[in-house]
DNA sequence: ACGGCGGTTTCCCATAAGTGCAACTTCAAT
DNA sequence: ATTGAAGTTGCACTTATGGGAAACCGCCGT
């Protein structure tokens, strides 16, 4: 078995920011959160050892969308993104500002 | 001075779990994350000795909006959110998943 | 009494969240 | 070489809703 943390934030960053120019910074523009929004989604499926496609008929989903969130390549709602880490991965999403 | 916390705490409850019947149950149903979230922002604006108005501007948006994001009846779009707190409060939103 | 300020609520609509396919790609296994 | 499972992505579409503008509601100070 490989590391996949690694691995995959190593991808990630090939795929995203190596790749095309200005995108790296609009990511960093917007403040990253997104990003790690969508690594925490898959790092978690991983850690249960769930596909996209199990994870998505969990909370009523497709594939496709939880692929695109993991690539955040869409910002995701509050209350998916709820129901996602809820019913899908059997977790609480936590939400807090640090003033 | 009076404890804001709790007076604050309490008049939500009165206006939203008090007055309409069912508006509870939704609200625990959707799993009261927005709650929290409202109460945050409120807790964080008053700390910062902002009216709504003044918070508004400094993040880009109008005071009627963020008197609907206290009040939790809209949810936030997490870009958005992310502008008020950062911009608006100087803090950091940080969002995050408990399994 | 009224003027202003902080906050709430209503109305409205462009936008984007989310869906559904389906095509395409890797990669592993046989 | 082939098959299939897992993941990515393009496109078209619908619908909900995020968010602004403005009216409105106390409340307090004068």
């Amino acid at each position: 078995m490989k590391q996949k943390n690694i691995t995959t934030l190593s991808s990630y960053k090939d795929k995203h920011f190596g790749v095309r120019g200005t995108q790296a910074r609009d990511e960093y523009e917007k403040g990253y959160e997104q990003f790690k929004l969508g690594a925490m989604i898959h790092n978690a499926r991983i850690e249960k050892g769930l596909t996209q496609e199990q994870l998505a008929k969990k909370c009523g989903t497709t594939k496709s969308y939880i692929s695109r969130i993991e690539n955040n390549l869409k910002e995701v709602r509050i209350s998916t993104l709820q129901k996602i880490v809820e019913f899908g991965l059997g977790g609480q999403l936590d939400l807090s500002i640090r003033i």
